[in-house]
RNA sequence: GCCCAUAUAGCUCAGUCGGUAGAGCACUUCCUUGGUAAGGAAGAGGUCACCGGUUCAAAUCCGGUUAUGGGCUCCA
């Protein structure tokens, strides 16, 4: 007779076998309404499953992230019943949750509008308003796949196909519709209520692209109405922090048509990128990095013997001239072995530091691009250090921990960090790869830090550490990153001399700090929504008159701030300063400094920040020391001039 | 590259049933000299992305191309 232990630590004794919607009832009707589902030592099962022996139980219910998750497992099994109604012959391939809701794959051959999710979304309110119960059918393989194929469901008889053998089948019976899941479901579809369906899309089976496309509809859902509208705030005020739109509020950049995914930097954002130019430039003078620049176009050959004519032949722009055909570099690293191979090296020289600011071009996908997160033309912040063995560590170590400096006085405390290993198409021997592996692994246990492990995500020629950041909606771009490569250097006929007058090749590390320079604008602009801390802020401050009597004193202030270093513009229009402030507050600006006869009296500006607040009058000197008080503070790493 | 959608003034967008195009903001000029997020008036501004088709007539319907947005795949 099973002893059920609760989360308080209290038992309940039963004399026969009790489902958990039972055990869930005697804690007490509350609990049984929002009962979804049930814990049994620690494996969650449907609130139908019938416990016998002595277990521990805990009750799921949608105050539970699992409990949400299983809302949207659930309405993911409504959108099928919705979409089998409505589109009788439409296949249904996989339906699982995501972040913030669920998705369903669907063969279907009418394609589906924007009106038609309008009607499925309509479908499945109907469906959920039915209350009905769910029914959850434990299967054979034999039964589960007559199941499905007597309903012409071609994609989940493969998918009963690859479950593991053992493994439990489990059917979810919604009225006429069935689905297969390993559960929990909801035990009945009242808990659904607040959902939406947000989205149409195309998305291959099994995710390979050489395999048919199939129709997705995304939804999102949530525990009551009122977080759904909450999730639904949320995601309109971070559409308002695109880059691509504040590129254009503050006047930063912008694309056009005969130059795709390459950006025209206006010259305030050229402002920005120059700011981060000069940061890197800053670290890397402290580091024992050499600034180097290489030619933009190198002969195919080149690109044929360091493999990435073979790998990305496809996506490498190529110019022709006098019978040789070249290719605009997508990259840095051959040019930089060319710089090593001049003259001989030896062990006395490494590690060796080259670092360039190198102008890349590579024929992204058209479907690929994405405003400045992914362009055609592109600024990588890229160095190689060509070293031996035993320096690696050392190196290694002190990238992570440049890396991760950096971006934390661009205001990112968390990064996210992986590490790639081997993928299929590759470059090297295994034994190489093997040695590359690890000693990135050992790097990063020294470092202690956690990290993800993404297997067969590494570049053809070595192992990568990638750092990666998120946009406003939380799309993840890998920014930074270190490569450890045994290939390249042998492949390019990079040597040096050893202790022992031998010639040996070296280990060479692929390395950049921002990846590259527009992605990381373009994080950064989403990062703080337009708000650059001052160091970073194109536009530092505008000094605005009230009136034509103060342009003169203004115009004189304006000067001063540009004489002392600070970037500060002018607004002289005859305009009321109500409207200059908003103005310039849209834009983004920092600091206003408001000039009217008060001021130009006492020689000073009143300093309005864009938050609103209001610093009083202050003189201009104290303005300027506290501007550069401010951009130490965010800029530890400054080296002073 | 694949799927779906979109493309109208500098920006944000309206434009019904196919009948030669409209608003707000921005811009120019004038008035206004106003103390912390929009003062007023007038004016100018469009090959309705591009190419083709249907039609007496196309921003509107159809086909193609390009670009953009959202996904998928890819990402040295």
């Amino acid at each position: 007779m099973p002893v059920i232990t609760l989360p308080d630590g209290s038992e309940r004794r039963y004399e026969q076998p009790v489902t958990v919607m039972q055990i869930a009832e005697d804690i007490g009707p509350g609990l049984a309404k929002a009962a979804l589902a049930g814990r049994v030592d620690g494996r969650p099962v449907d609130a139908c499953v019938v416990v016998e022996q002595d277990a521990e139980v805990a009750i799921i219910t949608a105050c539970d992230p699992e409990g949400v998750e299983i809302l949207r497992h659930s309405l993911a099994h409504m959108l099928g019943q919705a979409v089998k109604q409505l589109h009788p012959k439409a296949r249904m391939a996989v339906g699982p949750v995501v972040r913030d809701g669920f998705y369903y794959d669907i063969a279907c051959d009418e394609s589906f509008a924007e009106e038609d999710l309008e009607k499925l979304e309509a479908r499945v309110r109907e469906l959920v308003a039915q209350d009905y119960d769910v029914v959850r059918e434990v299967v054979t393989r034999e039964r589960a796949r007559e199941v499905f194929e007597q309903r012409g469901e071609t994609y989940k008889v493969q998918i009963v196909d690859d479950i593991p053998e053992g493994e439990e089948i489990a059917l979810y019976h919604h009225q006429e519709y069935v689905d297969m899941c390993r559960g929990p479901h909801v035990p009945n579809t009242r808990h659904l209520r607040a959902f939406k369906l947000t989205k149409l899309a195309g998305a291959y089976w099994r995710g390979d692209a050489r395999n048919e496309m199939l129709q997705r509809i995304y939804g999102t859902a949530w525990p009551d109405a009122k977080q759904l509208r909450a999730y639904l705030h949320r995601l309109e005020e971070a559409q308002k922090r695109d880059h691509r739109k504040l590129g254009r509020a503050m006047d930063l950049f912008h694309f056009q048509e005969e130059a795709p995914g390459q950006v025209f930097w206006h010259a305030d954002g050229w402002v920005l990128y120059r700011q981060l130019e000069s940061y890197i430039r800053e670290r890397l003078d402290g580091a024992g990095y050499l600034e180097v620049h290489t030619p933009q176009l190198l002969d195919r050959s080149l690109w044929e013997r360091s493999g990435h004519w073979d790998k990305f032949g496809e996506m490498i722009f190529t110019t022709a001239s006098e019978n040789r055909e070249y290719a605009v570099k997508p990259m840095n690293c051959p040019g930089h072995v060319q710089l090593f191979n001049q003259g001989l090296k030896s062990y006395r020289d490494l590690p060796l530091r080259l670092a360039e600011f190198g102008t890349v071009h590579r024929n992204e996908p058209s479907g690929t691009l994405h405003g400045l997160m992914r362009a055609r033309r592109f600024v990588q912040d890229d160095a190689h250090i060509f070293c031996t063995p035993a320096q690696l560590q050392d190196e290694i170590a002190a990238l992570i921990e440049l890396t991760r400096t950096t971006y934390r006085d661009f205001g990112f405390e968390e990064v996210a960090m992986g590490f790639s290993t081997r993928p299929e198409r590759r470059v090297g021997e295994d034994a190489l790869w093997d040695r590359a592996e690890a000693a990135l692994e050992e790097a990063l246990a020294a470092a202690g830090l956690d990290y993800a492990v993404h297997p067969g995500e590494g570049a053809f020629y070595g192992p990568k550490i990638e750092f990666t950041l998120t946009d406003c909606l939380g799309r993840e771009w890998q920014c930074g990153t270190i490569q450890l490569d045994f290939s390249m250097p042998q492949r390019l006929g990079a040597r040096y001399v050893d202790e022992r007058s031998e010639r040996v090749v070296p280990v060479m590390i692929h390395r950049a700090v921002f990846g590259s320079l527009e992605r990381f604008i373009g994080i950064l602009i989403e990062h703080y929504a337009g708000d650059l801390p001052l160091w970073l802020a194109p536009r530092q401050a505008v000094v605005l008159n009230i009136t034509d009597a103060q342009a003169e004193y203004a115009r004189a202030v304006a000067v001063q701030l540009q004489a002392a270093g600070v970037r500060a513009a002018g607004d002289w229009r005859n305009e009321k300063l109500s409207l200059k402030i908003r103005e310039h507050t849209l834009a983004h600006v920092p600091c206003l400094l408001v000039v009217g006869d008060r001021e130009r009296e006492n020689r000073t500006v009143s300093v309005r920040r864009r938050d609103g607040s209001d610093l009083g009058p202050m003189a201009v000197p104290e303005l300027v020391e506290r501007f550069a008080d401010t951009i130490r503070a965010r800029r530890p790493h400054l080296t002073e001039d």
